[in-house]
Order: C-alpha cells, then structure tokens, then sequence
DNA sequence: CTTGCACCTCTAGTCGCTAGAGCATGTAGG
DNA sequence: CCTACATGCTCTAGCGACTAGAGGTGCAAG
C-alpha cells in the first residue's frame, strides 16, 4: 500500500508512463524517492498532481501555463488573478478555434455535398481547393 | 516574366520561402528547374499547386492526406471516390473536434466565472483542474 | 529457479514547419 | 565597374509534447 510505482501511477493518474516519466525530465513533476531496486516511488500527492496535469491538458492548456497554475496551487495565499487570466486566455483562444472550425465545417459540407461521384475533373472536392476563389467562407 | 523566384512563388502562393523548400524536400512539390547560378525557376502550374497546398493546409488536410488530393488531381479521368472520403473524415474530425471544443468552452467558462477574484484556495479555476469530477461536463 | 511482466536509461523519431549560420547570386544606384 | 544589399543557396538544429524502441534490471508467482 506504501509504494507507488510508477504502472500504479499511471492507471490512478491516467498519465501514461513514458509520460509520467517525461513530465518528471521537463520538471512538471518532482522526481519522486526511489526504492532499493532504483524504481520510482510515488505518493498520493503525486498522483493528484498528475490528475491536475492531465485535466489542464485535456482542457489544452500548454505547459507552461500549466507550470504556472501549478505553481499557484502550491501557494494557496496567492491571489488567483494569474490563474484567472490564464483561464480566460484559453477560453478566447477556444472561441477563435471553434468559430475557425465552424466556417471550415461549412467549407468541407460544401466540397462533399458538391462532390458527384463521378470523375476527379467534375468533384467539387478537388476544384474547391484548386481554386480558393471558389470557397465562399473568408475564414483565411 | 518568365522565371518565377521562390521569393515570387511565396508572395503568389501564400506559402512561405522556407516552407516551399520543406515541400520540395518531403515530395510534395517536384524540383523546378534551376537558373545558371542555381536558383530555383517556379512555372505557373507549381504556383497553383502551392496554392492547392496551402488552401488544404489551412482546412486542416495533413500532408498524407494532401499527397493523395494532389496525386487525384493531377489523373481527372479517376474516380473521386477517394477525394470524397478524405473530405468526408475530415469533416467528420471538425465535428468532433468543435463538440469537444464546445464542451471544453462551457468548462472554462465556468471556471472563470467561479473564479472569485480573491486568493488562490478560494479559486475554481484551480479547483476544477484539480478534482476533475467537479468538471460537469463529461467531454473526456 | 525460471518465467515473464514491469521497470530502468538512453536515443531517436513523430509532424509541420521555423530559425540560424555561413555562403553565393542577382540587382539597383553611383 | 564597383559597391551595397536583398535574396537566394545548403545544412543543421530546434520547437512542443510526447511516443517508440533497444537493451538491460527488478520482482513476484508458480
């Protein structure tokens, strides 16, 4: 119950291992005690620090940002405005991605309904990305 | 007139000086010709191509993906068939991507409403990345 | 005691570029 | 013709965030 290791880590976590371990290399994570037979010992800290990870990642925060929000966890006392600007920077970058990701649907629903099965010199597919003039969303 | 620089290709393309050379050398653009002191010479056909290139780019196309876009269009008596599914998985990976971003967005939003501006023990920016099971939206 | 999985380190590869060093070439003005 | 200076050339290395593989060690069950 008292050790960790790292397979046990990874399942509790859901950071894979070699991730785990990579995290440690870039300092994202303190390199953990070791046992007699040199193998990563990890304490439930840890594991809720890999969780944290994880989930700042799924929500595609990068890491340093995630560097920082760690950081700001560790020191409860801190304002949280970083935290807060953070947050908010990656809210609007996911706006911009999604309203981006919109206007490209419509383009591809265009190619594919356009698309007539029949021959490359008739596809719509093929013509919309030859000729940019011919895509009616100004997304780019 | 008659010989294109890669610095003109670029201007007319859209595709950056570097970057064409990066194409040249995976195969995705063919060598041009080369000047006496060995400067590449664009014909208008590669500036079309480019220009092919970068619109697929700019929807998210990968380069292997490209690579076959480019192969069909350069055989029109073909089936576009494979255009047609190429388009269609692309389209099928915005949606999910734009649904996953769109439940990404309604985390971070309550996040940074939750965030009470104060100290960091008091955050929910914080919180949630840190227990996700406060996360309510179960996009991961 | 042996089997076999989990762990270790280290290097290199992924993708699609981008940056920089250190040269050669091409062009416009004086 | 000479000189600047932009633009071109090749080559190598770096980015982010891992992932894969080689080649070796540790450990627990049968």
């Amino acid at each position: 119950m008292r050790k960790i290791t790292i397979g046990d880590a990874a399942r509790q976590s859901g950071v894979k291992v070699p991730t785990i371990r990579y995290y440690e290399s870039i300092g994202l994570l303190a390199a953990p005690s070791r046992s007699e037979g040199n193998q990563r010992s990890y304490e439930p800290a840890d594991i809720r620090r890999l969780a944290f990870i994880r989930h700042a990642r799924e929500l595609g925060f990068e890491v340093g940002s995630i560097r920082t929000l760690l950081a700001l966890q560790d020191d409860p006392d801190q304002s949280c405005a970083s935290a807060d600007a953070i947050a908010k920077a990656r809210l609007i970058e996911v706006e911009q991605r999604i309203r981006s990701l919109m206007a490209l649907k419509a383009e591809l629903e265009i190619m594919v309904e356009g698309c007539g099965h029949g021959r490359v010199d008739q596809c719509r597919v093929i013509e919309v990305l030859a000729d940019h003039g011919q895509c009616m969303h100004p997304h780019h």
